[in-house]
DNA sequence: TTGCTCCTCACGTCACGTGAGGTGGC
DNA sequence: TTGCTCCTCACGTCACGTGAGGTGGC
């Protein structure tokens, strides 16, 4: 083993693989796309790889450990600085996902708590549509405003809607006129509320009225309202301003 | 628009896939899968979706955005109990993904305040390479002990193995038996620098042995060791046992 | 001669994107 | 009749996995 003069050795593809922790046809992909081809071939076609061939191959493989595409990696290993552009961009990308992934985290962990699948499906509706609508300075704005509330104050909004929806609902079903002072009175509490949810915000109101009007009220508040009780509180606050 | 009686409003593709913020051809994906068909077709084959189809669709994006493939989509909202089998399973894969990342991101981060590319490249191979042949138990032993020892320590550890390597190598150059006192000398100090790595483990030790084998000295120290050296530094080592 | 390793196609994966070529509908 | 919307193929993407069918090498 000592004085084994092997001046360039040569490693056939399998024992590379296997060396590597890759597999035979990783190897394969890889030629076939440009990163890593072996310097020779037997006269049968058999790769044969070299010392040389082997440290391109481990810095492939650091590579593309660090999550970059075949290209990146390409573009790294060709240019000079080339690894520099593309691992910055990589740790941009990085971030992005990270964030995301917390986020997603979270509402997963929140569907588990959630006993009621279809509460918790809801949930993830209203955070999908909140996502589509409101810009996401809107949705920091609108997620201190929550913690701000607490949980106590959230519960207490929702059972302040829920309460205002049942009595707006009695009175359109009982046929009121929307100009009557207890719907109109019923109307100016509305108008409270939303105010409560944009915090005065214009910029909150205006992507609300959006998602209303492009999803329709059933969608938009989640079923809570109905095109029908949406339509006369519209009446309603019509009337108010007569 | 009030008293509008669509008892049954319909959909075309293109309208729903607007509203619901997805591509025409992302609807036609989930009919292939047998996710969501529409309800109806008119005579020339145009689809229509019913509103029950919408809240389907719904549904479905809130999934697709919890990051379940179709499969999983199709198992949550067939089986009852599906969703949360599916959700926790989901929630283990992003647990495992998220800690990946993080290391993931040090290591980005790492090889950008680099500045020598080429030694970043060597460290992302040597933790390639530990991550196969050390255990995660193992890993966290050993980052236990890097953090002890604190960056001056590791750089002193690395001097001292430098000194080692180039005490030895001069010996080996100048052709001193290895049964020599000054080189059975340096190879206890050899020892001793091995032992204070792996800190006794004979887990580690062994893994690191291995690691040797496989890969050869070159590929397993980084380029510090040679061959020829890791022979001579053999061969004195087995002198002193005699 | 028998395994073992290697070779080159070539299709499949996942969730669509992107035309191509053609027809119904207000 | 002219756009617009829709239809159904069908190939491309990314990094390989997984056979299929056949041949060299110690």
């Amino acid at each position: 083993v000592a004085g084994d003069m092997d001046e360039t050795r040569h490693w056939r593809v399998g024992e590379l693989a296997r060396q590597a922790g890759l597999t035979v046809r990783t190897l394969h992909h890889w030629e076939e796309r440009g990163l890593l081809a072996p310097s020779e071939r037997t006269g049968a076609g058999y790769r044969l790889y070299s010392d040389e061939d082997v440290r391109r191959l481990y810095r492939i493989a650091a590579l593309r450990d660090l999550g970059l595409s075949l290209g990146e990696i390409r573009e790294a290993l060709e240019r000079d600085g080339g690894l520099r552009a593309v691992v910055e961009r990589q740790l941009e990308a990085l971030d992005r996902r990270m964030e995301h992934d917390a986020r997603l985290r979270e509402l997963l962990v929140r569907v588990l708590e959630s006993h009621d699948s279809a509460d918790l499906l809801a949930t993830v509706e209203m955070i999908r549509m909140s996502d589509r609508y409101y810009t996401p300075e809107q949705q920091a704005e609108l997620a201190r405003r929550r913690e701000q509330l607490g949980p106590e104050g959230m519960e207490q909004a929702q059972r302040d809607w829920a309460e205002l929806i049942a009595a707006m609902e009695a009175e359109r079903e009982a046929g009121t006129d929307p100009a009557d002072p207890r719907v109109q009175e019923l109307a100016r509490r509305w108008s409270e509320l939303i105010e409560a949810f944009t915090g005065g915000d214009p910029g909150i109101r205006a992507s609300l009225q959006r998602m209303y009007e492009e999803q329709g009220p059933e969608q938009a508040s989640r079923g809570a309202l109905s095109a029908e009780l949406a339509e006369y509180v519209a009446r309603a606050q019509s009337q108010a301003s007569r």
